[in-house]
DNA sequence: ACAGTAACGCGTACAGCATACGCAGAAGGG
DNA sequence: CCCTTCTGCGTATGCTGTACGCGTTACTGT
C-alpha cells in the first residue's frame, strides 16, 4: 500500500528526487513535454534569486515559463519537492579540496570545506529559507557530506565521531549563514542603513536594561564593543576557530586512548 | 516621517513590544477593550503547541477566542508581531542558574545554561519555526543573554570574546534543536516508525552512493555505525562537548597571553 | 492504417490566507 | 449633553496551493 511508482528502484524518495539521481526512465507514450525540470528549478531559482524565496509561488514560476500554473504539477508533486530541488540547484556539487596530505591537515580541510560551504549558502541566502524536510538524499548533498567526512580522514577518528564531526560542522555554517541572513532581511526591511539601525538598537538596549538587573549586560554595553564596526565576517571566523579548536581537543583526546 | 506612537520612548519598537515591556499609557477615552494581549497570545501559543505554527492564523486565533478576525488587528499590527510575543511567552524568563562559584565553573555555568535553553526549545518546539526578525530586544531573549554573559564572569575573557561566545553556544543550542524538530516532523509526516524511516533512508543511500565517488560514506555504511540507535541527545551532548571545549581552548589562550 | 492508451497542458474551482477600509456603537471628557 | 476617541467587526481584495476533469497529442500493438 502506498506504493510509489513503478520504474523506481523502490527509493521511497519522491519522483523528481530520483530523476535527479539519473534514473527513472522517460515515458514514452504521450505528447512530449514541453518543460524540463531543469527549466522550471531555474526559473524558481531565478526568482527567488532577484526577489527571495517568499516570492516563488507556482503562479509566478509558471508565468516565468510561459505556461499555466497547474502545468508545473505534471513535473512536480508539490511545492515542496520544488524547493528540494532549489536547494539541490543550490547547493551544487561541492568543488575538490585541494589534496590534504595523508595523515595531517585535517584541520585545514575542515576548515577550506566550512568556507567553501559558506560561500554557498552566501551565494543563495535564500536556500537557507526552505525548510529541512529530512536527512538529505539528493546527490549534491551526499557529495558535501563525503567530501566532510574525507577531510576527517588522516584524524584517527572512528566512523561515528566523524559522522558527527561533519554534522556539527556543516550545523555551525549552516546556521551562522542564516543568521546572517535573517538580520539582513531585517534591516533591510527597516529601510535604513545597516550601521543605523546597529545604534538604534543598541540605544534601545540601553533604554531597557536595568544595571541591576543586567550587570553583565551593562558591562558590556559599557565596554563600547558593540560599537566598534567589526568586519561582517568576524562571528564566523571566531566561531570556527572554536569549532576547529572543539573537534582538535576531541583529535587529541582519542590519539591518547 | 515614518513617525511611530507618541506614548513610545521611541524606542523604535513595535507597540505591542513596548507594551511587554510595560512602558504604554492605556488610552482612557473608548470602551474597554473586550481582549487584552496576554489573552491573544496565549491562544495563539495554545494552536500553536498543539497544532504547529503553521496552524496560527489570524482567523483561527480570533476563533479560539470567540471574536472576529479583525478584532485581532486593534491588539497587533501584523501577524508577524503576534509571532514576536508568541516566541517571548514561549521563552519565558530563564531558570536562576545555580550560583557559581566566583572565577571557576564557567564551564559547568555555560553547559548548565545550554541545557536549560533546549529545554526550553523542546518544551515549545514551533517557536523555532518562528524567522529571527532582528536582533533580540524583548524582555527574556535580554535575561537569557545576561545570563549567558554571566556565566563567562568568571572566564578572563573581554567583553568582545564574551558576547561572541554567547551567541555561538546560543546557536549551536539554536541549530540543534531546529534539526531535531524538522527531522522529527519530516519523520511524522512520512507516518512511519522513526527507525523504519531511519532504515530505509540508510538502503537509499546505499543503493544511492557509488563506492567509488564515495568511498569515505561507504566506509562508514559499512562501519555499521548508522545502525545502532543512539539516544535522541547524542548529537547535542557530542556537540555541546566540542563547543564547550573550543571555549575553553579560547580561554587558556587568552590566560596565557 | 487504425484503434487504444498514456501523458500532456490547462481551465475551473475551492478553501484558506493577511490585511486595508469604513462604519456602528460604546465610553468617557469638556 | 455633545463630541472625541477607541472598540469590534463586516466586507472586500488579491494572493496562495492544489484537486479534478477535459480536450489533445503521440506513440504502441494489431
Amino acid at each position: 500500500m502506498t506504493e510509489k511508482s513503478s520504474a523506481s528502484g523502490g527509493t521511497g524518495l519522491p519522483a523528481s528526487i530520483e530523476a535527479a539521481w539519473g534514473l527513472r526512465d522517460r515515458p514514452v507514450k504521450g505528447p512530449k513535454p514541453g518543460l524540463t525540470l531543469d527549466r522550471i528549478v531555474a526559473a524558481a531559482v531565478a526568482v527567488a534569486a532577484s526577489e527571495g524565496l517568499a516570492a516563488v509561488s507556482m503562479g509566478r514560476v509558471a508565468k516565468e515559463l510561459g505556461v499555466s500554473t497547474m502545468a508545473l504539477y505534471r513535473y512536480v508533486s508539490a511545492k515542496e519537492e520544488l524547493y528540494l530541488l532549489m536547494q539541490e540547484a543550490a547547493m551544487g556539487a561541492p568543488e575538490p579540496l585541494p589534496a590534504l596530505e595523508d595523515g595531517a591537515g585535517w584541520r585545514e580541510a575542515l576548515g577550506q570545506w566550512a568556507w567553501a560551504q559558506r560561500r554557498v549558502f552566501h551565494r543563495n541566502l535564500w536556500a537557507l529559507r526552505i525548510p529541512i524536510a529530512g536527512p538529505p538524499a539528493s546527490p549534491h548533498s551526499i557529495a558535501w557530506w563525503e567530501q566532510g567526512l574525507q577531510a576527517l580522514e588522516g584524524s584517527g577518528l572512528d566512523e561515528g565521531d566523524k559522522i558527527s564531526v561533519v554534522l556539527f560542522v556543516g550545523g555551525f555554517v549552516r546556521n551562522e549563514a542564516l543568521l546572517m541572513s535573517d538580520l539582513a532581511a531585517a534591516v533591510e526591511a527597516k529601510g535604513l542603513a545597516p550601521q543605523e539601525v546597529m545604534s538604534q538598537w543598541e540605544r534601545t538596549v540601553e533604554r531597557l536594561t536595568d544595571p541591576v538587573r543586567h550587570p553583565a549586560l551593562s558591562r558590556l554595553l559599557a565596554s563600547g564593543v558593540m560599537n566598534e564596526p567589526d568586519q561582517p565576517d568576524h562571528e564566523f571566523v571566531f566561531g570556527l576557530e572554536r569549532v576547529l579548536d572543539g573537534v582538535e581537543a576531541l583529535i587529541r583526546k582519542g590519539a591518547s586512548s
